[in-house]
RNA sequence: GCCCAAGUAGCUCAGUCGGUAGAGCACAUGCAUGGUAAGCAUGAGGUCACCGGUUCAAUCCCGGUCUUGGGCUCCA
């Protein structure tokens, strides 16, 4: 049998070794037994391998070494069998589900003979730290996967046989550390005691493979890090999520309430919420009359006829309201294509008058269930920014790419740059259960690619996760737990068009069929509202600011200057308000910085005297008195600037 | 919808091992006119989520319901 190379990153030599021999026996004969020491695993090609694992083919190697962002995910991995015995250790009658690391941390599910508390967690904790302190080697064996079931089902995991069963290898690979053996890919961290530092976090339900028909398991998860430090700042920074979480920030700073009386998941928009969205509205409608959409207002409620036609009756049934008037069914509409395809289909539409964009603010309504309604995030009644392009496929790249640009641009204007943008495509393994054609997806998907090329965008394939009707291209953006939320997409649909019998007469007199894309930028006004208030912490850049600009009175005598000042800046079209309640300037000042108002301007018995205000900003705090008319030409060209 | 946890003043929370409740902030009134992150005093404000049960007595114990939160699934 021929031995196997292997090319060491950052090393000349290369090395030999038999087929089989593991992770660690190269490490040592590369590094040597004392440099070898600090390696966890080891990255070949593209995939993770730790210490104990064999080698079967020849490749480029790089050590993974303990204390790089790379071990992580392993110490993490290790964490959560860590976890999974000592849980064993506490209740032996538990059976294991999945426990994979994740993003900070880990989790395992458990199906358990009782519910845990929090005081479970502290005592699976301590016992988590006798283990590590045990510090006995993580060993991987390979079972026949026949030989395997027969291990686990001795043991009673019957998570563990049906995922045996599930994988479909010939053979599997477990892991033993100390009593407890797990079906696991691994990889690990060499023994117990190199898991770093963890901290069991919370309890929640989970699903067995998440479907909601099967048995719901406690799941535990946790964060592991390298080292206390990194642990406690982590623990840190989720305090500080929780801080600018939309819905504390939303109540503290009065922009909306969710009301018991009425149901979860409809939105009161408070005055500054109202004013906040007002102004969102406003630019919105300014870019899009730019960019040669055409504003529409469709009606809230249609009979139900006509969601017979377009199948939602058939699909989206369980998410609409319905409504019976007059013995009449009518529907509350949750989406606005129907409509917008009603209007375009008021009249003949020649190919002379393509691509037609219809945008509308359309309000809808989707019944969600309760369990996942969320703050603004996730509402039942919320305001699509939507349009719909009718145009020939001919158009169909150039208007795509003018919506990804348009997006980026929105997005930009309101401070996100970081955006996670994917393009949903069919499963090519499931090709039936789509509408339209292979070749029509082909088409689609295919202009969606180029049309991210061509913005220069890196995006996400995402295979599978097209909708029935039409690919997509999404874009995410992140609240403050690091939760993605999609706001922008853009997507085709094959289904209602046809199904609504949209068309244009062409060059040649016939009919041809239109091709239609569906797009929202900023999704919906509630999620992207609400992520802007987590994005900016509450403190919005000056041109969406609620209120811009306070003025301070320092005693009652500087009142009527301080009238005069407000009503200056209110001609120059700044959002300003007059504190003159009966309090010192310290608490003034103070009670502005809370309602994280960009300027406050302090008018006292000198700067009345002089036509001036001083000037504090939120940013750079006081920046001494200027005259009036140059603290508010500095005001309004910073909000025209959109900073 | 499902699993777990929690619901006490407008907000943030304390408390009662069963004898009908308290703080800070906010609010109101009065005093104070204060120059860059909280001036002082007084006052008002509660069906302790709701419905049953146990008990001489329930905000507290038990059961159910509703709501909220963390997850699972789904989506803008």
């Amino acid at each position: 049998m021929h031995e196997l190379r292997f090319e060491i990153e950052g090393s000349e030599a290369a090395q030999s070794l038999a087929p089989g021999s593991t992770v660690g026996e190269l490490a040592e004969r590369a590094l040597g037994a004392e440099r070898a020491r600090p390696v966890i695993g080891a990255r070949v090609g593209d995939r993770v391998f730790g210490l104990q694992e064999p080698l079967r083919e020849s490749g480029t190697v790089r050590f993974i070494m303990a204390g790089t962002d790379e071990a992580l995910p392993i110490m993490r991995h290790s964490a959560s069998h860590i976890m999974a015995t000592a849980v064993k250790r506490l209740f032996p009658e538990a059976r294991l589900a999945i426990g994979p690391s994740i993003d900070d941390g880990f989790y395992y599910d458990f199906d358990l003979p009782r519910t845990l508390s929090p005081e479970d967690l502290a005592t699976i904790e301590k016992e988590m730290a006798t283990i590590v302190k045990e510090d006995r080697p993580f060993e991987r064996e390979e079972m026949a996967s026949a030989q395997a079931l027969d291990f686990f089902r001795e043991r009673g995991e019957s998570y563990k046989t049906d995922l045996i069963e599930r994988i479909g290898e010939p053979s599997v690979s477990l892991y033993r550390n100390g009593e407890f053996v797990d079906l696991c890919r691994g990889p690990h961290v060499p023994s117990a005691g190199r898991v770093g530092q963890f901290r069991l976090l919370h309890t929640a339900g989970a699903y067995w493979e998440g479907d909601s028909r099967n048995r719901m398991l406690q799941r535990i998860y946790g964060t592991a890090w390298r080292t206390r430090e990194e642990v406690d700042a982590y623990l840190k920074r989720l305090e500080e999520a929780r801080q600018r979480d939309h819905r504390r920030l939303g109540a503290q700073l009065d922009l909306f309430s969710v009301q018991e009386e009425v149901g979860g998941g409809l939105i009161f928009w408070h005055p500054k919420g109202a004013m906040l969205r007002h102004i969102i509205e406003g630019f919105w409608k300014e870019e899009h009359l730019k960019r040669g959409y055409q504003l529409v207002y469709t009606p809230h409620i249609a009979r139900a006829e006509l969601w017979h036609k377009t199948g939602h009756m058939d699909f989206y049934r369980e998410n609409m309201y319905l409504l019976e008037i007059d013995q009449q069914d009518y529907v509350l509409k949750p989406m606005n294509c129907p409509g917008h395809i009603l209007i375009y289909k008021a009249k003949r539409r020649s190919y002379r008058e393509l691509p037609i964009r219809f945008a509308e603010l359309g309000t809808v309504y989707r019944y969600e269930k309760s369990g996942v309604l969320h703050g603004m995030m996730r509402v039942r009644g919320f305001t699509q920014d939507d349009a719909h392009i009718f145009c020939t496929p001919e158009q169909i790249v150039d208007e795509v790419v003018e919506c990804v640009r348009f997006g980026r641009y929105l997005a930009e204007s309101f401070g996100f740059d970081n955006l996670q943008v994917d393009l949903s495509v069919r499963d090519p393994k499931n090709t039936t259960k789509y509408a339209g054609t292979d070749e029509e997806w082909r088409v689609a998907e295919a202009a969606l690619a180029e049309a991210l090329e061509r913005v220069g965008l890196s995006y996400h394939v995402a295979e599978g996760e097209a909708v029935f009707y039409g690919p997509k291209i999404d874009v995410k953006l992140m609240d403050a737990l690091g939760r993605p939320w999609q706001c922008t997409t853009v997507q085709f649909d094959f289904n209602v068009p046809r199904r609504l019998d949209v068309n244009y007469i062409g060059p040649d007199g016939k009919e041809h069929p239109t091709v239609m894309v569906h797009r929202a930028l900023l999704g919906s006004l509630e999620r992207f509202v609400g992520t802007l208030i987590e994005h900016h912490a509450g403190d919005f850049p000056l041109w969406i600011a609620p209120v811009q600009a306070v003025v301070l009175t320092v005693t009652d005598d500087n009142v009527p200057y301080a009238r005069r000042v407000i009503e200056r800046l209110k001609e120059a079209g700044v959002r300003a308000e007059l504190d003159d309640r009966g309090e010192k300037i310290g608490a003034k000042i103070r009670d502005a910085e809370l309602a994280k108002i960009p300027y406050m301007l302090v008018v006292g018995r000198r700067e009345a005297e002089a036509e001036k205000v001083a000037v504090r900003s939120r940013r750079l705090g006081d920046e001494g008195a200027i005259p009036l008319a140059e603290a508010v030409d500095k005001i309004v060209a910073e909000a025209k600037a959109r900073r």
